[in-house]
DNA sequence: TCGCCCCATTTTGTTGACAGTTGTCAATAA
DNA sequence: TTATTGACAACTGTCAACAAAATGGGGCGA
Protein backbone atom coordinates (compact mmCIF):
# COMPACT_ATOMS: atom_id res chain seq x y z
CA UNK A 1 0.00 0.00 0.00
CA UNK A 2 1.42 3.51 -0.95
CA UNK A 3 -0.59 5.18 1.29
CA UNK A 4 1.12 7.96 3.72
CA UNK A 5 -0.67 9.47 6.47
CA UNK A 6 0.75 12.84 6.15
CA UNK A 7 -1.16 16.26 6.38
CA UNK A 8 0.59 18.04 3.60
CA UNK A 9 -1.67 17.95 0.96
CA UNK A 10 -4.88 18.22 2.86
CA UNK A 11 -3.81 21.93 4.00
CA UNK A 12 -4.99 22.97 0.18
CA UNK A 13 -8.15 21.01 0.70
CA UNK A 14 -8.84 22.59 3.92
CA UNK A 15 -8.52 26.36 2.88
CA UNK A 16 -10.82 26.45 -0.28
CA UNK A 17 -14.12 26.81 0.11
CA UNK A 18 -14.91 28.58 -2.99
CA UNK A 19 -14.48 25.30 -5.52
CA UNK A 20 -16.38 22.55 -4.66
CA UNK A 21 -14.77 20.14 -2.24
CA UNK A 22 -15.02 17.45 -5.45
CA UNK A 23 -13.22 18.98 -7.33
CA UNK A 24 -10.12 19.61 -4.76
CA UNK A 25 -9.79 16.12 -4.30
CA UNK A 26 -10.10 15.03 -8.06
CA UNK A 27 -6.98 17.69 -8.56
CA UNK A 28 -5.00 16.82 -5.87
CA UNK A 29 -5.76 12.91 -6.65
CA UNK A 30 -4.53 13.78 -10.42
CA UNK A 31 -1.72 15.09 -8.85
CA UNK A 32 -0.62 12.40 -6.80
CA UNK A 33 -1.14 9.38 -9.90
CA UNK A 34 1.05 12.08 -12.46
CA UNK A 35 3.63 12.34 -9.78
CA UNK A 36 3.58 8.22 -9.50
CA UNK A 37 2.85 8.61 -6.06
CA UNK A 38 -0.08 6.48 -6.84
CA UNK A 39 1.54 4.16 -9.14
CA UNK A 40 -0.01 2.53 -12.27
CA UNK A 41 -2.48 -0.39 -11.08
CA UNK A 42 -2.67 1.02 -7.35
CA UNK A 43 -6.04 0.52 -5.74
CA UNK A 44 -7.61 3.10 -4.86
CA UNK A 45 -9.62 2.77 -0.97
CA UNK A 46 -12.20 5.42 -0.78
CA UNK A 47 -12.17 4.44 3.21
CA UNK A 48 -8.65 5.30 3.04
CA UNK A 49 -8.88 8.19 1.44
CA UNK A 50 -11.72 9.35 3.06
CA UNK A 51 -9.51 9.24 5.99
CA UNK A 52 -6.90 10.79 4.90
CA UNK A 53 -8.41 13.66 3.93
CA UNK A 54 -10.95 14.13 6.57
CA UNK A 55 -14.05 13.64 4.19
CA UNK A 56 -16.55 11.41 3.61
CA UNK A 57 -16.87 8.99 0.79
CA UNK A 58 -19.25 10.57 -1.46
CA UNK A 59 -17.19 13.26 -2.65
CA UNK A 60 -14.16 10.94 -3.86
CA UNK A 61 -16.58 8.55 -5.23
CA UNK A 62 -17.33 11.59 -7.54
CA UNK A 63 -13.63 12.78 -7.91
CA UNK A 64 -12.85 9.39 -8.87
CA UNK A 65 -15.87 9.10 -11.54
CA UNK A 66 -14.46 12.36 -12.88
CA UNK A 67 -10.85 10.76 -13.09
CA UNK A 68 -12.39 8.13 -14.74
CA UNK A 69 -13.78 9.68 -17.70
CA UNK A 70 -10.57 11.42 -18.18
CA UNK A 71 -9.00 8.24 -18.56
CA UNK A 72 -6.58 7.86 -15.55
CA UNK A 73 -8.60 5.54 -13.41
CA UNK A 74 -10.25 2.53 -14.14
CA UNK A 75 -13.35 1.77 -12.23
CA UNK A 76 -14.50 -2.20 -11.52
CA UNK A 77 -17.63 -3.07 -10.17
CA UNK A 78 -17.54 -4.25 -6.64
CA UNK A 79 -14.24 -4.04 -6.47
CA UNK A 80 -12.83 -0.80 -6.91
CA UNK A 81 -11.16 1.82 -8.80
CA UNK A 82 -7.18 1.43 -10.24
CA UNK A 83 -4.47 3.28 -11.27
CA UNK A 84 -4.69 3.20 -15.06
CA UNK A 85 -2.39 1.01 -16.58
CA UNK A 86 -0.70 2.08 -20.05
CA UNK A 87 0.12 -0.74 -22.25
CA UNK A 88 3.08 -0.18 -25.04
CA UNK A 89 0.05 -0.41 -27.96
CA UNK A 90 -1.89 2.59 -25.59
CA UNK A 91 1.50 4.72 -25.38
CA UNK A 92 2.15 3.87 -29.23
CA UNK A 93 -1.63 4.91 -30.05
CA UNK A 94 -1.86 7.89 -27.78
CA UNK A 95 1.72 9.11 -29.61
CA UNK A 96 -0.48 9.24 -32.99
CA UNK A 97 -3.21 11.13 -31.45
CA UNK A 98 -0.60 13.61 -29.69
CA UNK A 99 1.19 13.79 -33.57
CA UNK A 100 -2.14 14.80 -34.86
CA UNK A 101 -2.64 17.56 -32.48
CA UNK A 102 0.78 18.53 -32.20
CA UNK A 103 0.83 19.46 -35.50
CA UNK A 104 -2.44 21.05 -35.78
CA UNK A 105 -0.87 23.50 -32.92
CA UNK A 106 1.65 24.19 -35.38
CA UNK A 107 0.02 25.03 -38.27
CA UNK A 108 -2.46 27.55 -36.70
CA UNK A 109 0.59 28.96 -35.27
CA UNK A 110 2.46 29.42 -38.50
CA UNK A 111 -0.91 31.36 -38.96
CA UNK A 112 -0.47 33.66 -36.22
CA UNK A 113 3.33 34.16 -35.72
CA UNK A 114 4.40 37.14 -33.79
CA UNK A 115 8.05 38.20 -33.52
CA UNK A 116 8.24 38.05 -30.22
CA UNK A 117 7.13 34.26 -29.94
CA UNK A 118 9.71 33.67 -32.34
CA UNK A 119 12.11 34.88 -29.97
CA UNK A 120 11.11 33.08 -27.24
CA UNK A 121 11.14 29.75 -29.20
CA UNK A 122 14.24 30.20 -30.34
CA UNK A 123 15.70 30.57 -27.10
CA UNK A 124 14.31 27.66 -26.03
CA UNK A 125 16.21 25.54 -28.75
CA UNK A 126 19.32 27.40 -28.41
CA UNK A 127 19.61 26.37 -24.51
CA UNK A 128 18.42 22.78 -25.73
CA UNK A 129 21.60 22.77 -27.88
CA UNK A 130 23.66 24.04 -25.35
CA UNK A 131 22.62 21.62 -22.80
CA UNK A 132 22.44 18.86 -24.80
CA UNK A 133 25.58 19.55 -26.29
CA UNK A 134 27.14 18.67 -22.15
CA UNK A 135 24.47 15.80 -22.47
CA UNK A 136 22.27 16.85 -19.78
CA UNK A 137 19.11 15.23 -19.63
CA UNK A 138 17.85 16.54 -16.53
CA UNK A 139 18.08 19.98 -17.71
CA UNK A 140 17.25 19.07 -21.60
CA UNK A 141 13.68 17.71 -20.17
CA UNK A 142 12.17 20.71 -18.95
CA UNK A 143 13.23 23.09 -21.56
CA UNK A 144 11.38 20.93 -24.22
CA UNK A 145 8.79 20.50 -22.03
CA UNK A 146 8.70 24.58 -22.20
CA UNK A 147 8.95 24.32 -25.69
CA UNK A 148 6.39 22.45 -26.76
CA UNK A 149 3.48 23.97 -24.30
CA UNK A 150 4.82 27.01 -25.20
CA UNK A 151 3.35 26.31 -28.96
CA UNK A 152 0.41 24.47 -27.91
CA UNK A 153 -0.75 27.10 -25.40
CA UNK A 154 -0.05 29.51 -28.23
CA UNK A 155 -1.75 28.44 -30.81
CA UNK A 156 -5.03 30.21 -30.10
CA UNK A 157 -7.06 26.96 -29.89
CA UNK A 158 -7.98 26.50 -26.25
CA UNK A 159 -9.78 23.14 -26.69
CA UNK A 160 -6.91 21.23 -28.58
CA UNK A 161 -4.55 22.78 -26.02
CA UNK A 162 -6.37 20.92 -23.47
CA UNK A 163 -6.80 17.70 -25.22
CA UNK A 164 -3.08 17.77 -26.49
CA UNK A 165 -1.96 18.32 -22.20
CA UNK A 166 -4.83 15.73 -21.43
CA UNK A 167 -2.88 13.21 -23.83
CA UNK A 168 0.61 13.68 -22.65
CA UNK A 169 -0.51 13.59 -18.60
CA UNK A 170 -1.62 10.21 -19.53
CA UNK A 171 1.37 9.35 -20.81
CA UNK A 172 2.95 9.59 -17.25
CA UNK A 173 0.66 6.19 -16.34
CA UNK A 174 3.00 4.62 -18.79
CA UNK A 175 5.02 1.63 -17.32
CA UNK A 176 8.17 2.00 -18.71
CA UNK A 177 8.38 5.86 -18.73
CA UNK A 178 11.58 5.99 -19.00
CA UNK A 179 11.45 5.25 -22.74
CA UNK A 180 8.94 8.12 -23.10
CA UNK A 181 11.90 10.83 -22.69
CA UNK A 182 14.51 9.51 -24.36
CA UNK A 183 15.82 9.67 -27.52
CA UNK A 184 18.57 11.41 -29.13
CA UNK A 185 19.11 14.98 -27.93
CA UNK A 186 20.81 16.70 -30.31
CA UNK A 187 18.49 14.95 -33.46
CA UNK A 188 15.37 15.88 -31.41
CA UNK A 189 16.64 19.44 -31.35
CA UNK A 190 17.31 19.84 -35.23
CA UNK A 191 13.75 18.75 -35.72
CA UNK A 192 12.80 21.70 -33.38
CA UNK A 193 14.72 23.80 -35.42
CA UNK A 194 13.27 23.02 -38.65
CA UNK A 195 9.77 23.34 -36.76
CA UNK A 196 10.79 26.95 -35.76
CA UNK A 197 11.92 27.56 -39.81
CA UNK A 198 8.70 26.40 -40.69
CA UNK A 199 6.97 28.20 -38.24
CA UNK A 200 8.59 32.20 -38.78
CA UNK A 201 7.73 30.89 -42.64
CA UNK A 202 4.12 31.24 -42.05
CA UNK A 203 3.51 28.40 -44.52
CA UNK A 204 0.75 26.59 -42.52
CA UNK A 205 1.18 23.11 -44.55
CA UNK A 206 5.02 23.02 -43.66
CA UNK A 207 4.35 23.88 -40.53
CA UNK A 208 2.12 21.04 -39.69
CA UNK A 209 4.10 18.57 -40.98
CA UNK A 210 7.33 19.30 -39.25
CA UNK A 211 5.36 19.49 -35.90
CA UNK A 212 3.33 16.43 -37.35
CA UNK A 213 6.98 14.73 -38.03
CA UNK A 214 8.66 15.92 -34.85
CA UNK A 215 6.31 13.54 -32.39
CA UNK A 216 5.65 10.85 -34.91
CA UNK A 217 9.65 10.15 -35.16
CA UNK A 218 9.50 10.23 -31.23
CA UNK A 219 7.03 7.35 -31.69
CA UNK A 220 9.64 6.01 -33.95
CA UNK A 221 12.44 6.11 -31.02
CA UNK A 222 10.12 4.87 -28.48
CA UNK A 223 9.25 1.58 -30.56
CA UNK A 224 12.68 1.52 -31.55
CA UNK A 225 13.60 1.25 -28.01
CA UNK A 226 10.77 -0.53 -26.42
CA UNK A 227 11.73 -3.55 -28.93
CA UNK A 228 15.30 -3.54 -27.62
CA UNK A 229 14.78 -4.37 -23.72
CA UNK A 230 11.75 -3.72 -21.32
CA UNK A 231 9.17 -4.52 -23.84
CA UNK A 232 7.46 -6.73 -21.13
CA UNK A 233 3.80 -5.01 -20.23
CA UNK A 234 2.62 -6.61 -17.71
CA UNK B 1 -38.89 21.67 -18.37
CA UNK B 2 -38.44 18.88 -20.75
CA UNK B 3 -39.19 16.01 -18.55
CA UNK B 4 -41.15 13.56 -18.84
CA UNK B 5 -42.13 10.82 -16.63
CA UNK B 6 -43.01 7.77 -19.14
CA UNK B 7 -41.34 4.56 -17.86
CA UNK B 8 -39.44 3.70 -21.38
CA UNK B 9 -36.13 3.88 -20.37
CA UNK B 10 -36.53 2.81 -17.22
CA UNK B 11 -36.66 -1.06 -18.07
CA UNK B 12 -33.08 -0.57 -19.17
CA UNK B 13 -31.72 0.19 -16.15
CA UNK B 14 -33.24 -1.78 -13.90
CA UNK B 15 -32.68 -4.89 -15.41
CA UNK B 16 -29.09 -5.04 -15.20
CA UNK B 17 -27.32 -5.85 -12.61
CA UNK B 18 -23.85 -6.33 -14.00
CA UNK B 19 -23.37 -2.87 -14.83
CA UNK B 20 -23.41 -0.11 -12.76
CA UNK B 21 -26.25 1.76 -11.81
CA UNK B 22 -24.54 5.41 -12.12
CA UNK B 23 -22.94 4.07 -15.64
CA UNK B 24 -26.52 2.90 -16.97
CA UNK B 25 -27.68 6.93 -15.63
CA UNK B 26 -24.89 8.38 -17.25
CA UNK B 27 -25.84 6.52 -20.39
CA UNK B 28 -28.82 7.38 -20.56
CA UNK B 29 -28.15 10.71 -19.59
CA UNK B 30 -25.65 11.23 -22.27
CA UNK B 31 -28.51 9.78 -24.60
CA UNK B 32 -30.94 12.44 -23.31
CA UNK B 33 -28.35 15.07 -24.33
CA UNK B 34 -27.28 14.12 -27.75
CA UNK B 35 -30.31 13.69 -28.62
CA UNK B 36 -31.83 16.82 -27.78
CA UNK B 37 -34.15 16.04 -25.28
CA UNK B 38 -32.58 17.81 -22.59
CA UNK B 39 -31.32 20.89 -24.65
CA UNK B 40 -28.15 22.99 -24.13
CA UNK B 41 -28.25 25.33 -21.31
CA UNK B 42 -31.08 23.30 -19.52
CA UNK B 43 -30.65 22.42 -15.62
CA UNK B 44 -30.07 19.30 -14.40
CA UNK B 45 -32.32 18.66 -11.52
CA UNK B 46 -30.93 16.25 -8.83
CA UNK B 47 -33.89 15.31 -7.54
CA UNK B 48 -36.62 15.29 -10.39
CA UNK B 49 -34.41 12.56 -12.18
CA UNK B 50 -33.60 10.71 -8.78
CA UNK B 51 -37.56 10.56 -8.91
CA UNK B 52 -37.70 10.07 -12.29
CA UNK B 53 -35.09 6.76 -12.38
CA UNK B 54 -35.87 5.61 -8.98
CA UNK B 55 -32.75 6.10 -7.34
CA UNK B 56 -31.20 8.27 -5.02
CA UNK B 57 -29.26 11.67 -5.83
CA UNK B 58 -25.43 10.08 -5.26
CA UNK B 59 -25.33 7.68 -7.83
CA UNK B 60 -26.90 10.82 -10.32
CA UNK B 61 -24.32 13.23 -9.06
CA UNK B 62 -21.36 10.15 -10.05
CA UNK B 63 -23.21 10.33 -13.66
CA UNK B 64 -23.31 13.79 -14.03
CA UNK B 65 -19.38 14.43 -12.48
CA UNK B 66 -18.46 12.16 -15.70
CA UNK B 67 -20.42 14.10 -17.87
CA UNK B 68 -18.68 16.91 -16.93
CA UNK B 69 -15.62 15.43 -17.53
CA UNK B 70 -16.42 14.33 -21.00
CA UNK B 71 -17.39 18.23 -21.85
CA UNK B 72 -21.03 17.21 -22.12
CA UNK B 73 -22.31 19.37 -18.65
CA UNK B 74 -21.42 22.12 -16.74
CA UNK B 75 -20.90 21.84 -12.83
CA UNK B 76 -21.64 25.30 -11.12
CA UNK B 77 -21.35 25.14 -7.23
CA UNK B 78 -24.47 25.42 -5.67
CA UNK B 79 -25.90 26.17 -8.71
CA UNK B 80 -26.42 22.74 -10.74
CA UNK B 81 -25.43 20.88 -13.52
CA UNK B 82 -26.38 22.63 -16.41
CA UNK B 83 -25.68 21.02 -20.31
CA UNK B 84 -23.40 22.61 -21.85
CA UNK B 85 -23.92 25.00 -24.32
CA UNK B 86 -21.36 25.96 -27.22
CA UNK B 87 -20.68 28.67 -28.98
CA UNK B 88 -19.13 29.43 -32.23
CA UNK B 89 -15.94 29.41 -31.00
CA UNK B 90 -15.78 26.59 -29.40
CA UNK B 91 -17.82 24.63 -32.58
CA UNK B 92 -14.72 26.13 -34.95
CA UNK B 93 -12.37 24.92 -32.18
CA UNK B 94 -13.84 21.39 -32.31
CA UNK B 95 -13.74 21.58 -36.27
CA UNK B 96 -9.92 21.78 -36.18
CA UNK B 97 -9.44 19.20 -33.76
CA UNK B 98 -11.73 16.95 -35.83
CA UNK B 99 -9.97 18.00 -38.44
CA UNK B 100 -6.49 17.19 -37.23
CA UNK B 101 -7.53 13.32 -35.80
CA UNK B 102 -9.42 12.52 -38.97
CA UNK B 103 -6.62 13.46 -41.07
CA UNK B 104 -4.39 11.27 -38.81
CA UNK B 105 -7.21 8.26 -39.19
CA UNK B 106 -6.42 8.77 -43.02
CA UNK B 107 -2.76 8.16 -43.06
CA UNK B 108 -3.20 5.31 -41.42
CA UNK B 109 -5.93 3.51 -42.66
CA UNK B 110 -4.10 4.36 -45.52
CA UNK B 111 -1.10 2.28 -44.80
CA UNK B 112 -3.66 -0.72 -43.74
CA UNK B 113 -6.08 -0.33 -46.56
CA UNK B 114 -7.74 -3.70 -47.54
CA UNK B 115 -9.68 -4.24 -51.08
CA UNK B 116 -12.81 -5.09 -49.20
CA UNK B 117 -13.15 -1.56 -46.70
CA UNK B 118 -12.68 0.09 -50.49
CA UNK B 119 -15.26 -1.67 -51.74
CA UNK B 120 -17.24 -0.81 -48.90
CA UNK B 121 -16.32 2.95 -49.18
CA UNK B 122 -16.89 2.97 -52.63
CA UNK B 123 -20.16 1.78 -52.12
CA UNK B 124 -21.04 4.46 -49.55
CA UNK B 125 -19.66 7.40 -51.74
CA UNK B 126 -21.68 6.18 -54.69
CA UNK B 127 -24.49 6.08 -52.52
CA UNK B 128 -24.29 9.62 -51.69
CA UNK B 129 -23.69 10.98 -55.17
CA UNK B 130 -27.43 9.28 -55.89
CA UNK B 131 -29.00 10.82 -53.17
CA UNK B 132 -27.43 14.33 -53.56
CA UNK B 133 -28.37 14.55 -56.96
CA UNK B 134 -31.80 14.16 -55.93
CA UNK B 135 -31.23 16.83 -52.96
CA UNK B 136 -32.30 14.58 -50.17
CA UNK B 137 -30.28 15.14 -47.28
CA UNK B 138 -32.05 13.39 -45.17
CA UNK B 139 -30.70 9.90 -47.38
CA UNK B 140 -27.21 12.08 -47.43
CA UNK B 141 -26.41 12.64 -43.96
CA UNK B 142 -26.73 8.92 -42.52
CA UNK B 143 -24.71 7.81 -45.34
CA UNK B 144 -21.89 10.27 -45.08
CA UNK B 145 -22.07 9.72 -40.88
CA UNK B 146 -21.31 6.04 -41.73
CA UNK B 147 -18.27 6.45 -44.24
CA UNK B 148 -16.67 8.53 -41.83
CA UNK B 149 -17.28 6.27 -38.78
CA UNK B 150 -16.39 3.62 -41.05
CA UNK B 151 -13.15 5.09 -42.06
CA UNK B 152 -11.74 6.34 -38.31
CA UNK B 153 -13.23 2.87 -36.75
CA UNK B 154 -11.18 0.87 -39.43
CA UNK B 155 -7.99 2.69 -38.86
CA UNK B 156 -6.43 0.53 -35.97
CA UNK B 157 -6.27 3.66 -33.81
CA UNK B 158 -9.10 2.62 -30.99
CA UNK B 159 -8.09 5.65 -28.98
CA UNK B 160 -8.07 8.08 -32.25
CA UNK B 161 -11.62 6.78 -32.83
CA UNK B 162 -12.67 7.32 -29.34
CA UNK B 163 -11.27 10.90 -29.42
CA UNK B 164 -12.69 11.56 -32.66
CA UNK B 165 -16.29 10.37 -31.71
CA UNK B 166 -16.21 12.38 -28.40
CA UNK B 167 -15.48 15.69 -30.12
CA UNK B 168 -18.34 14.88 -33.18
CA UNK B 169 -20.74 13.67 -30.06
CA UNK B 170 -19.98 17.37 -29.16
CA UNK B 171 -20.75 18.95 -31.52
CA UNK B 172 -24.45 18.19 -30.73
CA UNK B 173 -24.04 20.64 -28.01
CA UNK B 174 -23.56 23.69 -30.87
CA UNK B 175 -27.16 25.61 -30.77
CA UNK B 176 -27.48 26.27 -34.23
CA UNK B 177 -26.63 22.70 -34.99
CA UNK B 178 -28.45 22.76 -38.55
CA UNK B 179 -24.97 24.73 -40.07
CA UNK B 180 -22.94 21.90 -38.64
CA UNK B 181 -24.80 19.52 -41.14
CA UNK B 182 -25.47 21.94 -44.18
CA UNK B 183 -22.91 22.78 -47.14
CA UNK B 184 -22.66 21.62 -50.69
CA UNK B 185 -23.75 17.92 -50.47
CA UNK B 186 -22.41 17.48 -54.45
CA UNK B 187 -19.09 19.25 -53.31
CA UNK B 188 -18.78 17.63 -49.87
CA UNK B 189 -18.83 14.01 -52.13
CA UNK B 190 -16.33 15.40 -54.71
CA UNK B 191 -13.94 15.35 -51.80
CA UNK B 192 -15.00 11.77 -50.65
CA UNK B 193 -13.92 10.95 -54.10
CA UNK B 194 -10.39 12.34 -53.49
CA UNK B 195 -10.12 10.21 -49.81
CA UNK B 196 -10.60 7.30 -51.59
CA UNK B 197 -7.82 7.71 -54.19
CA UNK B 198 -5.77 8.42 -51.59
CA UNK B 199 -6.85 5.91 -49.54
CA UNK B 200 -6.74 3.45 -52.33
CA UNK B 201 -3.15 4.90 -52.93
CA UNK B 202 -1.66 3.95 -50.06
CA UNK B 203 -0.18 7.21 -49.65
CA UNK B 204 -0.37 8.55 -46.07
CA UNK B 205 0.71 11.60 -46.83
CA UNK B 206 -2.03 12.33 -49.39
CA UNK B 207 -4.68 10.26 -47.28
CA UNK B 208 -3.46 13.14 -44.30
CA UNK B 209 -3.93 15.59 -46.20
CA UNK B 210 -7.51 14.65 -47.94
CA UNK B 211 -8.75 13.85 -45.04
CA UNK B 212 -7.71 16.74 -42.89
CA UNK B 213 -8.84 19.98 -45.92
CA UNK B 214 -12.47 17.43 -46.04
CA UNK B 215 -13.06 18.50 -42.53
CA UNK B 216 -11.29 22.08 -42.74
CA UNK B 217 -13.60 22.92 -45.56
CA UNK B 218 -16.03 21.62 -43.62
CA UNK B 219 -15.18 24.44 -40.93
CA UNK B 220 -14.94 27.03 -43.83
CA UNK B 221 -18.80 26.09 -44.67
CA UNK B 222 -19.62 26.01 -41.13
CA UNK B 223 -18.31 30.21 -41.02
CA UNK B 224 -19.55 31.28 -44.27
CA UNK B 225 -23.08 30.08 -43.07
CA UNK B 226 -22.94 31.22 -39.76
CA UNK B 227 -21.49 34.83 -40.63
CA UNK B 228 -24.14 35.04 -42.95
CA UNK B 229 -27.05 34.39 -40.48
CA UNK B 230 -27.77 32.90 -37.12
CA UNK B 231 -24.13 33.84 -36.15
CA UNK B 232 -26.20 34.68 -32.43
CA UNK B 233 -24.54 32.35 -29.92
CA UNK B 234 -26.25 34.02 -26.52
C1' DT C 1 -44.92 52.75 -8.77
C1' DC C 2 -40.33 51.32 -7.97
C1' DG C 3 -36.63 49.40 -5.34
C1' DC C 4 -34.91 46.89 -1.33
C1' DC C 5 -34.88 43.65 2.43
C1' DC C 6 -36.34 39.61 4.81
C1' DC C 7 -38.13 35.05 5.04
C1' DA C 8 -39.87 30.55 3.24
C1' DT C 9 -38.94 27.15 -0.06
C1' DT C 10 -36.15 24.71 -3.04
C1' DT C 11 -31.90 22.67 -4.25
C1' DT C 12 -27.30 21.34 -3.68
C1' DG C 13 -23.20 19.62 -0.58
C1' DT C 14 -21.99 16.31 2.56
C1' DT C 15 -22.41 12.82 5.83
C1' DG C 16 -23.29 8.35 8.21
C1' DA C 17 -25.51 3.96 7.91
C1' DC C 18 -27.01 -0.35 5.90
C1' DA C 19 -27.00 -4.05 2.39
C1' DG C 20 -24.64 -6.88 -0.88
C1' DT C 21 -20.31 -8.56 -2.87
C1' DT C 22 -15.57 -9.97 -2.97
C1' DG C 23 -11.44 -11.87 -1.13
C1' DT C 24 -9.09 -14.33 2.57
C1' DC C 25 -8.03 -17.74 5.75
C1' DA C 26 -8.59 -21.55 8.61
C1' DA C 27 -10.61 -25.99 9.32
C1' DT C 28 -11.77 -30.33 7.31
C1' DA C 29 -11.58 -34.25 4.28
C1' DA C 30 -9.43 -36.89 0.57
C1' DT D 1 0.13 -32.43 1.24
C1' DT D 2 -3.57 -30.61 -1.39
C1' DA D 3 -8.23 -29.34 -2.57
C1' DT D 4 -12.69 -27.79 -0.81
C1' DT D 5 -15.84 -25.56 2.05
C1' DG D 6 -17.55 -22.26 5.18
C1' DA D 7 -17.23 -18.21 7.90
C1' DC D 8 -15.26 -13.74 8.64
C1' DA D 9 -13.46 -9.28 7.41
C1' DA D 10 -13.05 -5.53 4.26
C1' DC D 11 -14.87 -2.90 0.84
C1' DT D 12 -18.07 -1.02 -2.50
C1' DG D 13 -23.07 0.29 -3.93
C1' DT D 14 -26.86 2.70 -2.55
C1' DC D 15 -29.82 5.29 0.27
C1' DA D 16 -31.95 8.64 3.53
C1' DA D 17 -31.14 12.58 6.34
C1' DC D 18 -28.98 16.85 7.80
C1' DA D 19 -26.59 21.37 6.80
C1' DA D 20 -25.66 25.20 3.88
C1' DA D 21 -26.50 27.97 0.02
C1' DA D 22 -29.43 30.01 -3.52
C1' DT D 23 -33.82 31.16 -5.48
C1' DG D 24 -38.24 33.42 -5.42
C1' DG D 25 -41.90 36.11 -3.51
C1' DG D 26 -44.20 39.20 -0.41
C1' DG D 27 -44.09 43.19 2.41
C1' DC D 28 -42.26 47.57 3.54
C1' DG D 29 -40.66 52.15 2.70
C1' DA D 30 -39.46 55.97 -0.37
Amino acid sequence: MTMNTDTGPLNDLSVVKSVSLTSALEKELERLILTGELEPGARINEIHLSNRFGTSRGPIREATRSLEAKGLVEVVRNRGVFVRRLTVEDAIEIYDVRAALFGQAGRLLAERMTDELLVELTRLVDRMDMVADQGSFDEYYPLNLAFHNLIVTSCGNRTLAAEYHRFVNKLHLFRARALVQGGGLAVSNREHRAMLEALASGDGDRAQMTHWRHVALAKRRLIAAGSGGASRND
